[in-house]
DNA sequence: TTTTAACACGCAAACGTTTTCGTGACTTTT
DNA sequence: AAAAGTCACGAAAACGTTTGCGTGTTAAAA
């Protein structure tokens, strides 16, 4: 049970200096062949490994990146750090991660926490109630103190950082295009309050593709959920609603859902009033999640590439880290990763 | 664009020592309240924060725990993360995370990037590899080196160390007892190969269960699935050996599996089949994933509590690290926590 | 007025590295 | 034999903290 052994105490069993031990690691020429040989044996035989906090002092770089998310349990989230995970590793950094849990303070705190010399850079993704208050001070802060900032999927403009977003606007005009071109000439769309970035722009590229097809979008087909509430009253409440919905207006052919839950209870209720999805009704999700693949009828999905997302992340991240700061010549960029239509069993 | 304050600048830009500062900001009375107010002031002012790794270094503790699993797009391991990361944060630890991906090698390396002085301590699921190559030297070493572990989930014997693990036995027994209570006489099992332990144990509640209630185990109505395969060519596999048992032995009247996606399929291919979903035969699984409740029917499953078991493990983990290490006394704990019959539509 | 005590602060070591520079002992050159 | 050069190694600083101890100054006690 004895601690890892340290440069000092091999420089102390051989009874040389500490200097000679590090370089002798090292195979400088400085030193001897055999004290080379002797020190590198003995290092060997009790396993040594330069202590990686030692050199974060020393490099003042931890090889650490820092990622927050307003939650783990959630697929998208979860490949999002697998992605992230992958590069990072493959780059010589570790992860080390934090939970908002859609909480603007929790926020704040896992940011301070982690801020303070533990990590080289952050890639998160900002919390609901962070968009609600648009409250930013805390990214601008950590900035200013040179420490870079990669934003992914929920993002704001008036944060100037890198990003990373999938493109919404088209992913949600594609999906609705198919289904006018599968004969649908009502469309509902269920998506969320507009302070969530994502849902506005689905929402918006809804509108377009029915404005580009010449269908007048009517209001009364678009539900929007208040999804602050909790997850289960949420769920009971949604289904209420989509089925005054579709009661309301039995002429619905479709259902575009911005996230997976939406669409599926679109589904559910569809089901419980005698309705055929597809023959009678066709739906199509927003997500990268694993309930699509299984649901019956399987659901026909806008998918994000989720992982790849946390690739380029952490690559875009990396590269700023990496990068010499070359002064006022900051420039930031932001990649939008193409959705693709997954075609399963809900349209036709 | 400036880097973090120190103790060096402010001490500088005050025209007093380091010492006094780091004493200053810690309200020692060594100080004059003159000092004080002036050095906290000018600390608040540029927003000054110890140093993370500067602490770590000089305390020998860096407050960190290491979380390694197999896999992370999985609802049961992100439960448990989620689980850790909120007792490890309310103890005032920070979680880094490392995916093996089910592979030994990655695991080893994992591992020794975070053994080398990134964290206190490691709260690990074995890879399935692990577990078959039965290799645990890097376990050993590591503890060895005084970095305690707890395991969780698949765990073995041969490793000494705390561990947090679901009672496999009694959770399949009781959802076997179940079935059997609702008057079926045939029940399937389908599990996966023995050296994953808690498939094992799983298996061993449904043979218990059945020798309780005697019943006679018929070998042939056990399936074995080898899981090593990818997961898209095993699904369909899987898919074609629970027709092919199905087929041959008519009269199961239930299933008991040993996962999410083993039960998801056997409902399946029941429905392919023409078989209604409790009446013609029941369902049960062995989960805390999130397609059982959205499934239709929605499926009976077995509850792991993932979440409590990554808050015990954390809460063991770091009850051990900060524990005055009393020498040769050392005594391991295994938790074991209760599963849950939480009933759904594929059972009566 | 001398001794003692309190006060307010600075020095230096330590945590474990890496790296620059210096230096003593040889060896080679002239 | 003196000058120059090579070799093999050590000392020390630095990264940013904390903390025990030493010390100079002033105020109180004798």
């Amino acid at each position: 049970m004895r601690r890892k052994i340290t440069l000092k105490q091999i420089a102390r069993e051989l009874d040389v200096s500490i200097s000679t031990v590090s370089k002798a690691l090292k195979n400088s020429k400085e030193i001897s062949a055999d004290t080379i040989q002797k020190v590198q044996a003995f290092a060997k035989l009790y396993n040594y490994r330069p202590n990686n906090i030692a050199l974060s002092l020393k490099n003042r770089k931890t090889n650490t990146i820092g990622i927050i998310i307003p939650e783990i349990v959630h697929h998208f989230f979860s490949k999002v750090i697998r992605g992230v995970e992958l590069v990072a590793n493959n780059r010589g950094y570790n992860v080390i991660i934090g939970l908002s849990n859609e909480s603007f303070s929790k926020e704040v705190i896992n940011m301070e926490m982690l801020a303070n010399g533990s990590i080289d850079g952050f890639i998160l993704s900002m919390s609901k109630e962070t968009l609600l208050q648009q409250d930013y001070h805390h990214y601008n802060e950590t900035m200013n103190q040179g420490m870079p900032i990669v934003m992914f999927d929920r993002v704001v403009s008036e944060i100037k950082c890198d990003k990373v977003i999938v493109d919404d606007f088209n992913g949600a005009k594609n999906a609705v295009e198919k289904l006018i071109s599968n004969d649908c000439k009502h469309i509902a769309l269920i998506t969320t309050k507009d302070y969530v970035s994502v849902g506005k722009l689905r929402t918006q590229g809804y509108l377009e593709a029915l404005q580009e097809n010449k269908i007048t979008p009517e209001a009364e087909l678009i539900l929007k959920m208040d999804d602050t509430l909790d997850y289960e009253v949420h769920l009971e409440k949604l289904e209420g609603e989509i089925e005054q919905l579709f009661k309301a207006h039995d002429y619905i052919d479709a259902v575009f859902a911005v996230n997976e839950l939406y669409a599926l209870s679109a589904m559910k209720v569809a089901r419980k009033m005698g309705l055929n999805v597809p023959n009678d009704i066709q739906v199509i999700g927003f997500t990268d999640g694993v309930l699509s693949k299984h649901s019956t009828p399987s659901l026909t999905t806008v998918s994000q590439h989720a992982q790849l997302m946390g690739e380029r992340a952490a690559d875009l991240l990396i590269d700023k880290i990496e990068t010499e700061f070359n002064e006022e010549e900051e420039q930031f960029q932001t990649i939008v990763i193409n959705t693709e239509l997954v075609e399963r069993d809900s349209t036709k």
